[in-house]
RNA sequence: GGCGCGGUGGCCAAGUGGUAAGGCGAAGGUCUGCAAAACCUUUAUUCACCGGUUCGAAUCCGGUCCGCGCCUCCA
């Protein structure tokens, strides 16, 4: 059996329209991310892009391209000196420590580690290079130390963010540089100031600008044309309209097929960002919610649009996982007591899954629409809560057996494709459970007991004590649900 | 001022020419010792507003109003 390339389309900001995907090495999609400046905890907003590009991913994974993915880390800049100098700590060792933050965070969301996770400060030699490189074919020059980049040079500057230079109003907001030649020329390299770190170059001694690090290092592991390149949308200018001209500008080559760029994560309709304060970070939600609560809500609306942040969205988001829980649960439950499943025996509903797939593939192959991939997900959990009997209980039919295993399996499959429920949605769930515990500040054994006390008295057909104790747990925030398979308890 | 994005039911959210997915919430029902969970039914003649194109528009064109993003660091 041969593969051949799935009909995936990406919208691609450059030229502003749906594009089909068609890599440039057959069967491999290598993708570059813009990191963090690492000097401060992640907030969800990171969060959005990350998980985003973590499920593009992996659904080009499961669609049969080998993926390489390069994500970096920008641990040399002028927020990352200040923040140590007010630390009194050297700039490289702040930066380790929230790289270490940063890569916990990401491995509590599920995010997939990228094959390579470049660091500015250990990739000098490339970032020279290419530095060296722009100066030779005129786009760089050499001021006092400071190596520029001269945007004139460069016909095309603009054309990702669609600016005209002519147009942009340079010098409002912040003071420009004398030296530079055109206000929007930007550094490539930084002369050596006192107190910041330093590394040796043809221009002195100094440091490198912000952009040149992408250029370079994206360059350096996928090769001079990558086929995408990503990250949030508040990146597209400066800082990408910036890597075209340098990457370009030093390859003379196309440098992105295609340019995928994630909407804001908005609070009270204002982008969440660290200048304007009003921003959570990861591990403020995760002291309260599931990782698969904060991903899942980042995957209730497409990527590109703005997602307003908020409670409420993310208790909602938490009744979702929830339901998808129980419904694996129930399924698992059930299939744990039937007779052995033969993979070879009819299945009741032999369109189902088929049909079900094909129209996720329709939604994903669709510039990776998770909203439409998540409405098909509920309508197949509901399909096999529909299937399951009212009272669970051992289901003879094979073929209904099969049906169930079916179903289960392809929710299974569909919650990876999406980084959910990464143990088994049973640990997901327990997670969940004991988290809400704590919160209400509810002692586990306790509930247990109560519990154990009650199966008790509903078997010696007490049911007033069993109310009683209903009614014991209801006021400490649990709620029982008599199941065949045994009573199961949740927290509102 | 320039460039770009968006306004869909009480809330969230898909849908880029063929007659409004899905979720939450709400109401009723089934099941249940009671309950919960789960399931079923109902809940937008209408897609910010005004014109236009078309047999046909939430979807295309023009205009208006409103919100947001970028133009400074920002995922």
């Amino acid at each position: 059996m041969s593969w051949s390339p799935p009909p995936i389309h990406i919208f691609d900001t450059m030229t502003n329209s749906r594009q089909k995907l068609v890599p440039l090495h057959p069967g491999e999609v290598r993708i570059y991310v813009c990191g963090l400046t690492v000097y401060d905890y992640s907030h969800v907003g990171h969060a959005r892009t990350f998980i985003v590009f973590d499920v593009v991913r992996r659904y080009l994974a499961y669609r049969g391209y080998r993926v390489v993915f390069v994500r970096n880390h920008t641990d040399v800049d002028d927020k990352i000196i200040a923040r140590a100098n007010q630390n009194q700590e050297p700039p490289l060792t702040l930066a380790e420590r929230f790289i270490e933050k940063l890569d916990e965070d990401l491995d509590r969301l599920n995010c997939l580690p990228p094959q390579v996770a470049p660091r500015v400060s250990q990739e000098m030699p490339v970032i020279i290079e290419m530095t060296t490189r722009l100066i030779e074919a005129g786009h760089g020059y050499v001021v006092d130390g400071d190596v520029f980049y001269d945007v004139d040079s460069f016909h095309q500057y603009g054309k990702l963010s669609k600016k005209v230079l002519e147009d942009l109003r340079a010098g409002e907001r912040v003071s420009v540089d004398e030296r530079k030649r055109h206000p929007y020329d930007f550094a490539l390299w930084k002369a050596t100031k006192p107190g910041e770190p330093k590394w040796p170059s043809p221009w002195g001694e100094g440091r490198p600008g912000w952009h040149i690090e992408c250029s370079a290092m994206s360059t350096h592991y996928l090769g001079d044309t990558l086929d995408i390149h990503g990250g949030g949308r508040d990146l597209i200018f400066p800082h990408h309209e910036n890597e075209i001209a340098q990457s370009e500008g030093a390859t003379g080559k196309t440098f992105v097929n295609y340019w995928m760029h994630t909407g804001p994560l908005t609070v009270d309709g204002e982008k969440m960002s660290k200048s304007l304060g009003n921003f959570w970070t990861v591990r403020d939600i995760l002291k309260v919610h599931h990782p698969d609560v904060l991903r899942f809500f980042l995957l209730t609306a497409h990527y590109r649009k703005p997602i307003g942040f908020s409670q409420d969205g993310l208790e909602e988001a938490r009744q979702r996982v929830l339901y998808f829980g129980r419904t694996l649960e129930r399924l698992s439950g059930i299939l744990a007591i039937c007779d052995a499943i033969d993979p070879e025996g009819p299945c009741q509903k032999p369109d189902l899954l088929p049909r079900y797939w094909e129209e996720v593939h329709a939604a994903m192959d669709d510039d990776f629409n998770t909203p439409r991939f998540l409405a098909l997900f509920h309508e197949l959990a509901k399909k096999a809560n529909d299937l399951v009997p009212a009272t669970p209980r051992k289901v003879k039919d094979p073929g209904q057996v099969r049906t169930l295993a079916m179903i289960r399996d392809a929710l299974q499959h569909s919650g990876a494709i999406l980084g959910l429920f990464k143990g088994s949605a049973e640990e997901t769930l327990r997670t969940m459970r004991q988290l809400r515990l704590s919160q209400l500040g509810v002692d586990l054994p306790q509930v247990e007991q109560l519990i154990a006390r009650r199966i008790e008295a509903r078997s010696a057909k007490d049911f007033s004590r069993a109310d009683e104790i209903r009614q014991q747990l209801k006021e400490m925030g649990v709620s029982l649900m008599d199941s065949p398979t045994g009573t199961v308890w949740d927290v509102d």
